[in-house]
DNA sequence: GCGTATAGTATGAAAAACCGTACTATGTAC
DNA sequence: GTACATAGTACGGTTTTTCATACTATACGC
């Protein structure tokens, strides 16, 4: 048995979770940082096509400031700053890959049901 | 985008999930359907002290519609409407699972920072 | 000096999420 | 007739999130 493992019918870890990660962009800014390594800000601006400055820097200082990420600042003229997740940034691989797999499943699903799903009857 | 395509790498199948389960009151529903099975309405009402009747009913709606629970009316008066997950709400279980989990690590991760980093200057 | 590239900041507007309050219908008990 | 309980609906307002646009600083090449 888990000496430590705390209520499973309780929602704060969820909760918790959704906060760090929750949103419209942490999700794709982690997804790139987990599959593809150490990026600089333009890198992954021009990446997540329709994000605007504000928001990519607005969402990673979010994300470092929960330790997610790894801010690095090269002092050089121009500026560059690479990101890349931190140790525990990477302990999300784990979760990622299984929202990623339901995920695909509700697709399915929702897809499934369009089409084998008898007359609409909304 | 291609239905087809599982790489890892893609955010589809996450931002699928933030869509169908995010949001400050699906998951507290889910859990809760989850955890203690069919619930009617009002008692779901109450146990979600804070939520008003129009955003339970908009969040009920919207679960029922993606397919994650099921909506069962009795025709009596007063009215009795009974809610519960779906086959497909149910596969959620190992997902949620992992959330929490992850959610409680992370919630760790931000106590022992607090606790083990050096000088505290806040 | 003038334009280019980079990583931002600042400001206000628009859109989405969420909330509060009042209202509906109807069978039963009083 | 009056009040109660249930599962809603309708309306408008606040709060939060996201967006669009313009602006900064500075080494380098011309």
């Amino acid at each position: 048995m888990q000496a430590d493992m705390r209520e499973p019918d309780s929602t704060q870890g969820v909760i918790t979770m959704l906060q760090a990660i929750g949103g419209k962009w942490k999700p794709l800014i982690l997804f790139i940082l987990l599959n593809e390594g150490t990026k600089r800000f333009g890198q992954l601006r021009r990446q997540l096509t329709n994000i605007t400055q504000g928001m990519l820097t607005n969402q990673l200082r979010e994300l470092e400031q929960d330790g997610l990420i790894v801010r690095r600042v090269y002092q050089e003229i121009p500026p560059k700053v690479e990101y890349e997740l931190s140790e525990h940034g990477r302990t999300l691989k784990t979760v990622l890959g299984e929202m990623c797999t339901w995920g695909y499943r509700h697709l399915d699903f929702l897809n499934g049901e369009k089409v084998s799903a008898g007359p609409s009857e909304r």
